[in-house]
This record gives structure tokens, sequence and C-alpha cells, in this order.
DNA sequence: GCCAACGTTGGC
DNA sequence: GCCAACGTTGGC
């Protein structure tokens, strides 16, 4: 029997890549590769699982947001961006053989009608403990209580 | 193992 | 564009 489901908020500058992006994706999925944080992917590594939700925020634009969400369809796997002199994310200490940097497939399950601008979201009770409203937090794969997502898709008008 | 310097993130 | 907060690097 399955483990318990998570929960999780992933960030995502909607400049290289927005929920609008995965929405055009095959089957609406997309590797989660790029991340380069060591805590982000222990994350997505050994916690993340079949079946995760995932709230999908856009960071770095005009109106910071939560915007949909998504569900965890591939378990981590090597992120093979990481050897790609070409990519951004390039990074020589990484390789087929020993990868150092790992990602998940994410599936889109909704695009919220209206995004959830965080400074609204700061103003809400049940979401006083979130990571994301944390200062300086600069997570970018992140846990998430599920009274917190549950909180966002009431917010957000979603079920 | 400390910590200063540096690079990055990301809200504003 | 500014800058605070954070993570990483590297000299010692």
């Amino acid at each position: 029997m399955a483990k318990e489901q998570k929960f999780w908020l992933v960030k995502t500058e909607p400049e290289s890549f927005s929920i609008q992006d995965l929405a055009k994706e095959p089957k609406q999925t997309a590797c989660w590769s790029g991340v380069r944080n060591y805590q982000a992917r222990n994350f997505m590594r050994d916690e993340m699982q079949l079946g995760d939700r995932v709230l999908v925020y856009h960071s770095s634009t005009e109106e910071p947001a939560v915007v949909g969400t998504a569900a965890v369809v591939r378990e981590s796997y090597a992120d093979d961006t990481a050897w790609n002199k070409k990519d951004h994310h390039y990074d020589a200490a990484s390789t087929p053989d020993n990868p150092r940097w790992f990602m998940v497939d994410i599936k889109l399950e909704q695009i919220f009608e209206s995004p959830l601008p965080l400074a609204k979201l700061r103003g809400v009770p049940a979401l006083k403990h979130m990571e994301l409203l944390r200062k300086g937090s600069r997570l970018s794969v992140q846990p998430v209580r599920k009274s917190e997502f549950e909180a966002i898709l009431k917010l957000a008008g979603a079920n």
C-alpha cells in the first residue's frame, strides 16, 4: 500500500517555464529539471512520490503567485540537463555514471481561474507558517502541509 | 572547521 | 534596479 500522499510547492519563473507552458506539453507533463540546490534536490530525490500533489508558483515576476496545481507522475531520476554543456544548468560535477542532480515528472492538474498572489496569501491565517511566506525563503522545492494545500485550493475556489 | 567573499534568489 | 537573505566556495 502506498504511503500517504504528500504536498509540495515548486517555484518557476514564468519567463522561462510557466504553468501555461506546462499545459502545452505532451500529456501536460514535464520533467522538473534544472533544480541545483541540495535541499530542493533531496526533497525530489528522496521524498516525492507518485500521486503527491504540487502547488505551482510563479516567482520573479510582476505579481508572484500560486497559479495552479500538478501531480507527481514519475518519481526521481537523474537530471540529464546537468551533463549537457549547452544547458544553462550544466554542471561538470554531475555525470551519467554519478549523477548529482535529480528531477521528477509532474502533470498539470489545474490552472487557477485567478492566481493567488503572494501578497494575498500573506494575509491568510491558515498559511501563517507556510515556508513560501517565510522571510528570505528561497527553496524552490518545498514541502507544504495538507492544511495549507487545502486552504489554498479553497481560496482558489477549486477542489 | 571557520568564515569572508562571492554568487544567486526573488520580493519589492 | 536595489538589496536582504541565503547558499556555496575556498583560503587559512
